[in-house]
RNA sequence: GGAGGGAUUCCCGAGCGGUCAAAGGGGGCAGACUGUAAAUCUGCUGGCUCAGCCUUCGGAGGUUCGAAUCCUCCUCCCUCCA
């Protein structure tokens, strides 16, 4: 299918409807059916900093919405800011951010090229680096870029403004970072730039130097930041709540299968490419009955087959029925070889040795707790032994298990 | 430079010199139940040779029969004044 066509087989409010779920804001929305009354393909906008190797979900909320607009044929603009890298992003931080070093710039950048098409449509990506254009730019015109902009201007933005009503300080070149950014658009003539909301500011910066510099002004897309497996704090690698792109299919099904139900509904709006029309009836066979446990097979399905291909999707699914619904064993059985010694190792120990708890103190625990099974049997003493030769199955709960060997 | 406040077990946060391995909450783990690693309920949550013992309360000393609790010095953090 052309471009042409697939922009044409949706309506204007039919895009909308794609475009603005799961959005925070659009401004505005009036521009944004302007723009795509126009009938061509709108270059979409999203920007990286290149800090964040570890990429999880959250941060594929904007990736996704991005493939959404190539699914209605519009052109999206990859932005790493490696030149921007070098300045350090103040939002939403309240002290001055180092900057980062070249290497470590490349080294990000390289590692978001390689999940980058795991989501968008290569053929209607472009990626680029905003040293492209600010790297050859002469300070004169960086001057001149300055000049746009006001001091008040920049202290109505509430980061800074409360560091300098806090007298913390605010170096020189955090001012000039929304501008950088804003500039960004400019120089690639965007129609539409997308962002979180703690964006907004630099986002709604890139309209007004557009208009300056004689462009129509982008419209500006906010989305949401996306909860974390907990279902109430953002997703974030140091609250542990977080679902990692390179998670194992097993994890990442798992992980997604451990999310409350009430809120897998906003992964599907934020993270799914099925349609709105799919989704509602999801929903709407939810409330009529359905698991919601089979609903989140489907999410656990699209996201595992997007990341790792459709064939490890369905063996995870297999595999998290098998293991929590049926409490069947998994079938690669981690194997480990323990030293009984002459009368045999307490059990407390042997759990230790084999990873499956982190002290003889937590050992009891769990055998108090009756957690611990030695072949499918409960046990109730941490002091048993077990005797050279043994061969045995030890679970601990529902998700550690080993197979023991005594040498 | 001056005055004051604070540093507690994974996190937050309570803690009359003895009954403190240390309240409470969060998080985590486990059990029950279930429609799932959802929800709900219950329990556990320093270590060990585990019904007993050992080591913890920013660091180093000291007072005391006995200190997380009192004293001294040190380190770090916060607030107010100049």
């Amino acid at each position: 299918m052309s471009l042409e066509q697939s922009i044409n087989s949706a309506s204007i409010d039919e895009q909308i409807a794609l475009i603005s779920r799961g959005a925070e804001e659009i401004l505005l929305e009036s521009e944004l059916r302007a723009r795509l009354a126009e009938g061509r393909p709108l270059r979409i906008k999203a920007g990286f900093d290149p800090t964040a190797p570890d990429l999880h979900l959250g941060h594929t909320v904007l990736l996704n919405k991005m493939r959404q607009f190539q699914q209605l044929g519009h052109q999206v603009i990859f932005l790493i800011g490696d030149f921007t890298g070098r300045i350090g992003d103040p939002s939403g931080r309240n002290a001055t951010r180092p900057a980062l070093d070249d290497e470590a710039i490349l080294d990000n950048a390289q590692t978001y090229k390689q999940q980058v098409y795991k989501i968008l449509d290569e053929e209607l990506t472009e990626i680029r680096f905003n040293a492209e254009w600010f790297g050859p730019m002469p300070a004169s015109d960086l001057i001149r870029l300055a000049s746009r902009q006001t001091l008040a201007r920049m202290l109505e933005r509430d980061d800074f403004a409360k560091r300098y009503r806090e007298q913390q300080p605010i170096a020189l070149h955090e001012l000039l970072y929304p501008l950088v950014q804003g500039y960004d658009s400019v120089a690639l003539k965007c129609d539409v730039e997308l962002g979180g909301t703690d964006q907004k500011f630099n986002l709604l910066m890139g309209r007004e130097l557009q208009k300056v510099n004689g462009q129509p002004p982008q419209i500006v897309l906010t989305m949401p930041l996306l909860e974390g497996l907990d279902g109430v704090q953002k997703m974030s690698k140091s609250l542990n709540n977080y679902v990692g792109v390179e998670d194992t299919p097993e994890e990442m099904f798992g992980k997604l299968m451990s999310l409350p139900d009430d809120i897998m509904w906003r992964y599907f709006d934020l993270l799914s490419v099925k349609t709105n029309e799919q989704i509602a009836g999801l929903k709407k066979a939810t409330e009529q009955g359905m698991n919601p446990r089979d609903v989140k097979y489907e999410l656990g399905l699209e996201m595992v087959e997007t990341y790792h291909g459709r064939g490890a999707a369905e063996t995870a699914k297999e595999a998290f029925i098998q293991r929590f619904r049926q409490g069947q064993l998994p079938d690669d059985l981690e194997i480990v070889q323990i030293a009984a010694g002459t009368e045999g190792r307490p059990l407390a120990n042997v759990l230790v040795d084999a990873g499956l708890t982190s002290s003889t103190s937590e050992s009891h625990r769990m055998i108090k707790q009756g957690a611990v099974r030695i072949d499918g049997e409960r046990a109730a003493d941490g002091k048993q032994c077990l005797a050279g030769g043994a061969d045995v199955i030890l679970q601990v709960g529902k998700r550690r298990a080993a197979r023991v060997t005594m040498g």
